[in-house]
DNA sequence: ATACAGTCTGACACCGGTGTCATAATGTCG
DNA sequence: CGACATTATGACACCGGTGTCAGACTGTAT
């Protein structure tokens, strides 16, 4: 036998014709109980496998979906944002679980993502991960809702169509960590992120924070308030400039694990004790976070659930059913940054 | 236009044959600069994508791989082994650049991983990343070898195919952690791991660790050794287990990073002072090591460079080309856990 | 015996490309 | 002008499945 077998030689060997084994293999009920265990018995001894590009040119989908990646470009290309990795691997699982195959695929913001892999056919649907909008993002997008090509989308939102997002409610997990601030009375309090609308996420886990405190009667104010994208070392540069401007807090809220890291590295070196001088909030709940000293109370997205919800989702809009805007619930870790 | 286009529908608006749109999209030199020119547009106009299927078929390959991540099964399913997720953000930067696309899948070790993806014409060839040996481990490998699949493998060997294993110098980082704690005069080591062949990897590094001592008249007792998984947990109960059984050490080189982590967590939590009281050697350099505290002593394997050479490796076998054994230098990095 | 429903199977077109072969059109040279 | 190489194109089989349709066969009711 040179090659891999195909459907015709199992049809052979069995003598039967290729129609019929095609029905066996998909254990179709038209076919006779001992012809279907006949041709399974050669199948498995020939050791074939259905070719899926056969078959999904034939039925005109793929069972694959694809993982586009979209990461702010960082100096060393190898580590990826721990956020997105572990979203990666629910979504693989929840994938897994529904008996999809994924495709993944990083894409430099910068360039040009045909996103291609549905008009490909190499999948049946997109789902798109990453911070903020980039250049021409909301354009591309609406050139994807054009072609009929199914997507959802993490975080980021897309123009009239909230139904296409699943995302962590930011604006709620901002209210947590304001109102852990306010119990543990640290009220004055400076903020690193993004708080400007170019970073979706990062301004409404702002708002919900500043509404809060303002709530209250507290403002935040723009010279406690600091940008950075999400990497370690922006957040401590970003702490750095706070540090070197003289800005006086008690607390500090970051709008990501990474770049409260950077910040508390930041503060250490500058002699600020972290918790004692500032309490330290960050958002995400990465591994790292755990880890860090002291480590960091943060606001926790459930990954699993957001991947399954990505993938379901998505499934849904395949089916060519509607979906509803998808929301999923913060969660406030309090670990030894503010305490 | 209702559905995708078609090399056909082009071919109508460009009033020339289908095999002459199949051509001038591919920049074959038989046909016309001008007509090439016009085929291009009009695709460009109708969004045109080569269907993948279709060209899969025809031309039996899919410009694809399959990464199958075989992981210790742990109590919460969406943490992923950050080293695995590491190589999987190299790997899949590797297949970009070489304009392949990536299939991932988590394969639970206890399962019947088929691995059909070759023979399903999914994939031209898999990367088998994990941990160690498990059950049927080398004998599926050998189907995988009957069948003509292609593959490499990441630290597992073959057997009598080293060919097929890229894999980091386990041996040698071993030696690397053993001559630091000599230098460091912390020679009265325990050792946490695998030291069993069961997990080759871990084998590898400690027999490295153990030889060099050895070398210098040190022996490391089955008293001082504990048998961990990698993760954090294993190496913390491991950890206190030896705590528990009263041995003594002053020096512990773990497996891996995760396991180190555990057990300085374990250490610490028995008044155990790290490093004053015990030097603490990690493996793997994950993103955690920097962050805990104190930092982690640990040898780092180049994951970049091992996803480059597990995928250009790969494709060297995929185009019937001979690769040799592949093993790459470790390098010891230095922080806290160990001065 | 005839009609008819139910069960099972084979023939065949089809999915959308790619590769081969034949051939038309044009140019070159003796 | 005929022989021949060169260039550009179309026709067509093919990859390996899936879905439709027709029909053979069996059993049961009329």
């Amino acid at each position: 036998m040179k090659g891999k077998a195909t459907s015709f030689d199992i049809a052979h060997y069995a003598g039967v014709s290729q129609s019929t084994v095609s029905r066996a293999l998909r254990n179709s009920p038209l076919v006779n109980e001992e012809t279907r265990r006949r041709v399974h018995e050669i199948a498995k001894k020939l050791n074939y496998k259905v070719d899926k590009n056969a078959s999904n040119l034939r039925t005109q989908q793929s069972s694959t979906l694809a993982l586009l990646l979209f990461e702010d470009p960082t100096e060393d290309e190898s580590q990826i944002n721990p956020f997105f990795l572990s979203m990666l691997g629910s979504i693989t699982r929840a994938c897994a679980k529904e008996g999809y195959d994924l495709l993944v695929s990083f894409q430099s913001t910068s360039s040009d993502w045909h996103a291609d892999y549905e008009d490909s056919h190499r999948a049946d649907g997109l789902i798109l991960l990453g911070y903020g909008d980039y250049i021409d993002y909301q354009s591309k997008l609406q050139t994807l809702l054009d072609n009929h090509t199914k997507f959802v989308c993490w975080g980021a939102t897309v123009d009239n169509r909230p139904d296409l997002t699943v995302s962590c409610d930011n604006y709620g997990g901002g209210v947590l960590a304001a109102k852990h601030l306010i119990d543990m009375v640290r009220t004055d309090c400076a903020f690193i992120g993004d708080a400007s609308d170019h970073s979706p996420e990062f301004f409404a886990r702002f708002k919900g924070f500043r509404d809060t405190l303002k709530a209250k009667g507290i403002e935040v104010s723009d010279r406690k308030m600091a940008n950075a994208i999400s990497t370690e070392d922006s957040g401590y540069h970003a702490t750095r400039s706070l540090i070197a401007n003289n800005v006086k807090f008690n607390a500090l809220f970051a709008a990501s694990d990474l770049i409260a890291i950077g910040a508390i590295k930041a503060l250490q070196e500058a002699g600020v004790r972290v918790p004692h001088d500032v309490h330290v909030v960050g958002f995400d709940n990465i591994a790292a976070a755990g880890y860090v000293s002291p480590s960091l109370t943060t606001v926790q997205q459930n990954t699993t659930l957001a991947g399954q919800m990505l993938v379901d989702n998505l499934l849904t809009l395949i089916r060519g059913e509607a979906v509803t805007s998808t929301l999923l619930p913060p969660k406030l870790i309090i670990r030894q940054s503010s305490r």
